[in-house]
RNA sequence: GGCUCCUUAGUUCAACGGAUAGAACGUGGGUUUCCUAAACCUAAAAUACAGGUUCGAUUCCUGUAGGAGCUACCA
């Protein structure tokens, strides 16, 4: 029997026992010349049963041709792959079901050996992270997670830029104007602080150019080790770790190798020499060492300054085979901003053209920036969305909602704050996540994130309100779990449809992984949720008579709550059992 | 100028080249003696424009208009 043939006998067997109608089932050979599906093929034809929309003229034109172009010999009939698909057999949903219920590692895909490195966050230490940071880590996190779900092993890193110009600013600022404030005396949390810094240096650069030279001059003293130059930087990095260090801790980021450019800015210069003996680099008459990539449709590209100084990417050609050896990765993910696909582009090339094979196994994830209604933010001008400030407003937010409704009312204060920042940082992360990491999104800062629809806090509602009916089972006895579920127990549509879901989360995550997108993952997460609540509204579980039936129900969102955790976990939005 | 990306309801987001383009917010109308109304139901509302490829295009190609980014001996 060819497959095709089977889905037959099984589709026939649904319409029959859904709607009670007798169905004449036909079968048609044909061989199929169009290049993409060349072959011989089994037609399933079905009479035109709920196609309403389907008439004469585009009867067999619509999936039939998709399969044979135009079949003229099958007019009045019609053949739908997906309308077979919304017929398969419930029983064979039940076999899923309890596939999906009684795997605990459902979800999991087989190992498949790779190793990767995910860079991410990578700050300026100069001040502190505001929203355009928040959507890189979000998304560096979850993809780490998500490539985890996938089978890999992950390693999440970071490369601080803790040294530069930029930095210099801040602290030249901080010298001239700042009367020896410290994040204690201030107190200001030690990233804000700096942040001043670097925005009042703005301003002195305005009033006075040659502070610029100040700054260089500075840079300099710092590449020499000036002792009192280096305590200063020690002193203001300090206090900017440990402002990032409470960001992180809030967002629940974490890191599996930290390394700073201080220790890395050096690297890659070997790599320039050999590069220069391969033939694949220029010297030119002042000493400048370039890439020639005009070949590849992109210009020259300086990688040593005349004065034999390494520039930005040298430190990333380096540090690149340095982590390759080091880590025996198999690949390498890059999370930054989409400005610098010409960078990664660029740095992939001449990865390439100095003889690692691995090169090509460089991924820049190039994620949109987040904008505000008047446009891109700007550090310098003041216009970002802080990152510590908005986590504060969404806490804020989560509470004065939650005290609203009075449902944490006799909580204990403990759990009822934990339950705020949970539901507070879970609206922020969905929001983020939620978009195609590659676009371009917009946050309004007047319209504040929003707890209801399409959000965080309805999935992790919907978490809560499976969790509250499990209890009030336990409370009345009810012993349920997958094996005592009986082999005969029909399920309704909507069970079928959340079963369906259920069963292809796998297949989520795997796609997810491919797209480096946790956006898949968050709008699956929704959906469940989505077709959870319509079920719940009209399927009152517990009020369930046939006990056989009740244990089947408990199971099924016993396994939707943990399927949703499993998702939303990858997402870093945890889920309460109340709220 | 050159290169790259983007353009879907009023707004924010979805849609392996496949069926009547899905949601959410907002707007209008409903649902609470019933497991949590942060929920559910219901109505109006969109593929920038012009061509092309295809049985079939929001999706692929070309052009137009509008928007963003890159085009440093900065990082």
């Amino acid at each position: 029997m060819t497959a095709e043939s089977f889905i037959a006998q099984k589709a026939v067997l649904a319409l029959q026992s859904l709607y009670g109608v007798e169905v004449q089932a036909s079968t048609l050979q044909v061989q199929v010349t169009r290049k993409e599906f060349e072959g011989d093929y089994t037609l399933v034809v079905f009479p035109l049963l709920r196609i309403s929309h389907a008439t004469p003229e585009n009867t067999g034109s619509a999936i039939g041709s998709w399969l044979v172009g135009n079949v003229p010999e099958i007019s009045g009939f019609n053949v739908v792959k997906g309308f077979l698909n919304l017929l398969l057999s419930p029983l064979y949903w039940k076999e899923q079901f309890v596939a999906v219920a009684s795997d605990p590692g459902f979800g999991l895909l087989p190992a498949t050996g790779r190793t990767i490195m995910v860079e991410f966050s990578s700050p300026n230490t100069n001040k502190p992270l505001h929203l355009g940071h928040i959507r890189n880590n979000l998304l560096g996190a979850s993809v780490s997670e998500l490539l985890k779900a996938a089978g890999n092993k992950v390693i999440k890193a970071t490369l601080v830029n803790d040294r530069g110009v930029h930095i210099c600013k801040s602290m030249y600022a901080w010298q001239e104007r700042f009367d020896g404030a410290t994040p204690e005396s201030s107190g200001k949390k030690g990233d804000h602080l700096v942040g001043d810094c670097y925005v009042e240096f703005a301003k002195m650069e305005k009033e006075d150019p040659s502070v610029l030279d100040k700054v260089h001059e500075m840079l300099v003293k710092w590449e020499e080790g000036d002792p009192q130059v280096r305590a200063l930087w020690e002193k203001m990095n300090g206090w900017v770790f440990d402002g990032f260090e409470q960001t992180y801790k809030a967002l629940g980021i974490s890191f599996d190798k930290v390394d700073y450019e201080h220790d890395t800015y050096l690297l890659g210069k070997e790599l320039v020499q050999k590069g220069l003996d391969m033939g694949v680099l220029v010297r030119d008459p002042d000493g400048s060492v370039w890439c020639d990539l005009t070949a590849d449709g992109l210009d020259r590209k300086i990688l040593l300054r005349s004065d034999g100084t390494s520039v930005y990417i040298t430190q990333d050609l380096g540090t690149a085979e340095r982590r390759f050896a080091e880590h025996q990765l198999d690949s390498m993910i890059y999370v930054v901003g989409n400005e610098q696909n010409y960078h990664f582009q660029v740095l992939k090339l001449i990865l390439g053209k100095l003889g690692f094979d691995w090169a090509d196994q460089i991924y820049h994830l190039s994620y949109g920036m987040v904008e505000l209604p008047e446009g891109k933010m700007k550090s310098r001008e003041g216009t970002v969305v802080d990152a510590d400030d908005l986590i504060q407003k969404m806490y804020e937010e989560a509470k004065a909602t939650s005290n609203e409704s009075g449902k944490l009312d006799g909580l204990p204060e403990e759990e009822k704050e934990r339950l705020y920042h949970m539901i507070g940082l879970g609206a922020l992360k969905y929001f983020i996540i939620k978009v195609d990491p590659k676009k371009t999104m917009l946050f309004d800062p007047k319209e504040s994130i929003d707890f209801n629809g399409n959000t965080g806090p309805f999935i992790q509602y919907t978490h809560a309100r499976i969790c509250s009916i499990l209890r009030k089972a336990a409370e009345q006895g009810i012993a349920y779990d997958v094996a005592s579920v009986p082999g005969d127990v029909t399920l309704s549509p909507k069970e079928v449809r959340l079963v369906k879901l259920l069963a292809a989360y796998p297949q989520k995550v795997a796609e997810a992984a491919q797209a480096l997108s946790p956006a898949v993952i968050a709008n699956y997460a929704y959906d469940l949720a989505k077709e959870f609540n319509q079920y719940y509204h009209d399927t009152p579980i517990l009020k369930e008579a046939d006990a056989a039936v009740l244990k089947a129900r408990l199971v099924l969102i016993e396994t939707l709550a943990s399927v949703l955790r499993k998702a939303t976990g990858i997402l870093g939005i945890e889920l309460p059992d109340r709220m």
